[in-house]
DNA sequence: CGGGCCCTTGAAGGCCCTCAACGGAGGTGG
DNA sequence: CCACCTCCGTTGAGGGCCTTCAAGGGCCCG
């Protein structure tokens, strides 16, 4: 019932078709992890599938040399571990105070074998997961620092779509979102600074913005920013268009 | 019986789980498409799956502003198209003389429906994708211009893998991998002719190099070469340990 | 109050991109 | 057969974007 209590993970999940493992999961005791600990190792054996019921859950990947692929973030609602083989392919941190809950791997094949509907369900989780990382390959490839921070703002809004539709949660630290977007935290920091004095994002509570003007957000998501003339003092020529 | 006179082919869908799909495609006729020519377009209804039968494809996205991002490369047994829902999420071009089968969706999702062993391949395929797609967000994220190159020159290496152990063949253009690694084409060539210049590479036949010291290309895909000097005549250094 | 973590801001430098020119390979037509 | 064109690959010069290095402030907690 807990996870039916959040009526944006409620839809996150119909859009995802990962509905029909929700009841799968309700049988399942609920863990917590605090934050910063680990839910999962990558390189360990791949024997569970877990739904995050409350937090925020980082997924990484490391390089032999430290350095840090941080592939996605998870919150309420979402699946991870089905698109493992043996071991699991990255590792699963708590960011903050985590609930989750966990399920055997073998269980699930053996409902997998029974049930068609969820095949489908785990059919629809897999695209969605190859679809997200090939627009993130695209951002890696060919975004520039300002394109990047805009589209990920754009994806966590959506995310928190619901609440009043302008406000942004960034419940994660700047190295998290650096390692997630290929930048460094100081030019993370700075593109956020410079959106802020161009008048499209105004600073809100702690790990929290207020998009002022949304669809400048989504322009500078997209497209080539040439055609900025980069002044700090353009700040309001934005204004005019607030939207909403 | 065409597809099974490529060993090398058949070992590859040993390893990736698609032998299975084989004999579903070996009832199609064989199509051809010229050098250049788009097998399937982005955006197009998702009706087909395919199977390469001979020759090489590229897989492309493109953005708004008409830039474009390579997913990845495709060759004989591979197959394409598991992973859309209703519509192809990216194009397929030929790069150069392409042989095809092509196959019904719904067919194939029938034959998924009756066939258990064939959902597994199935899964097997995406989640080779979907770790595919991870591989290449870390290369594109957190490596440089020549660990770029030759991680991508490892991958095709292990590709042709039974030839001579040594021969990279490079069916694309120059464009194309810049595409691909997220890079320009002169930053592509600069950094074939400095692998060439430190002993690594030496160039064969047209679109072909072949490896003369393979653990230096396997360190310099993976490792951090902060301690290299960058000096061209620097190339002796790795002769001593030349592999095989 | 001190220390650690997080974030921001500044200055300098490097890596790669952009722009440009050139040479070779392949195809076509005079 | 060769001139001509186009496509492809290479190489050079210059500049821009982002990284690296560094310093400082705010916040939290022991």
């Amino acid at each position: 019932m807990q996870a039916a209590s959040n009526i944006h993970s409620l839809e996150r999940q119909l859009a995802h078709g990962t509905i029909g493992f929700a009841p799968l999961f309700m049988r399942q005791t609920i863990e917590t992890a605090q934050s910063g600990t680990t839910i999962f190792f990558e390189g360990d054996a791949a024997c569970h599938v877990f739904r995050i019921v409350r937090g925020n859950v980082r997924i990484c990947r490391f390089l032999s040399d430290g350095r840090r692929l941080i592939i996605g973030f998870l919150g309420a609602g979402d699946l991870v571990g089905l698109s493992f083989r043996n071991r699991y392919m990255f590792a699963g941190e708590a960011i903050d105070e985590v609930s989750f809950s966990r399920m055997n791997k073998r269980t699930l094949e053996e409902e997998l074998q029974l049930v068609p509907e969820l095949r489908l369900q785990l059919l629809s989780q897999l695209r969605d997961e190859i679809s997200a990382a090939q627009d993130h390959m695209l951002l890696l490839s060919h975004k520039n620092a300002e394109q990047r921070v805009c589209t990920f703002l754009l994806h966590r809004l959506e995310r928190n779509e619901g609440r009043d539709g302008r406000t942004i949660s960034l419940p994660m630290v700047r190295t998290d979102i650096a390692d997630h977007l290929g930048m460094t935290i100081e030019t993370v920091s700075r593109t956020l600074t410079k959106l802020v004095a161009k008048g499209i994002l105004l600073p809100a509570e702690k790990h929290q913005f207020k998009v002022v003007n949304r669809s400048a957000l989504a322009r500078a998501a997209d497209e080539d920013p040439d055609d900025d003339s980069e002044d700090a003092d353009s700040g309001a020529r934005y204004a005019g268009t607030r939207y909403q």
